[in-house]
DNA sequence: TGCATAGCTGCGCACCTGCGCAGGTATGGA
DNA sequence: TCCATACCTGCGCAGGTGCGCAGCTATGCA
């Protein structure tokens, strides 16, 4: 097994035989920076409440979100832009009130590890 | 239930009751807060490398890491000193190597999630 | 029709973060 | 003792991020 890229093959090695397990467990630079992103959406505060409370208590309109969370709607609006493109919630437009809920499966398995 | 606090008690509610299972649902600022960091920790493609490769294949010097990981090893060397001082990661001095492992529970946890 | 409200958007600022570079410290072999 | 090496640290820059403010659009009620 030789999975030492070419341009850092000539860099000294600790534990030799390692490196390319190592190499394999870290796997395809894409899935790595996939899972990056998702746990970036997740690394503020606030969107990360705005998660819990939906994943927690289902669908919520933006106004009653930002009253739960302590936010102030455009900051809320904005949250929520950011997580509905990246395709983890959706909203429901019912008139003049949206109810937005979590739709990402992965999101949704990180949210339940959060006691 | 009457969680909403008194400095937003006036403002108007879509589904007034569901905002009270909201906040209940947020939990502990503080909690969001721990966790909120954890996931800030696993957030950089480059971070989330080295701990997969030290939760997949156990404890691994810091040049091997570098290697394994194409970062050059002052980035590797502050990246664990991040998660060192978060206590996610936690090294072995044996001469003039350091091998590092994972120690934070919760994030191997974590881990374990990124397929 | 007029108005209040739910939600969205653009802009700008303050703040943070990752990383490369240069250099420092400590360990072990010649 | 001298040197190579494994790792660490300070500094500075480029780039990104969150959020408040002001203002816009759209819906529903009187």
């Amino acid at each position: 097994m030789h999975l030492v890229p070419a341009d850092r093959a000539d860099r000294r090695t600790i534990d030799g035989h390692r490196v390319c397990d190592a190499i394999a467990a870290i796997g395809d630079p894409d899935d790595v920076r996939t899972w990056s992103d998702r746990f970036a959406l997740l690394a503020d505060p606030n969107r990360l409440s705005l998660l819990l409370a939906l994943h927690r208590t289902g669908p919520l309109a933006v106004s009653d979100l930002a009253i739960a969370s302590g936010m102030n709607d455009p900051a809320v609006s904005q949250a929520l832009r950011l997580l509905r493109a990246a395709g983890v919630v959706a909203g429901d437009k019912e008139g003049r009130v949206v109810r937005y809920r979590v739709v990402d499966e992965a999101v949704r398995g990180l949210l339940k590890q959060v006691s």
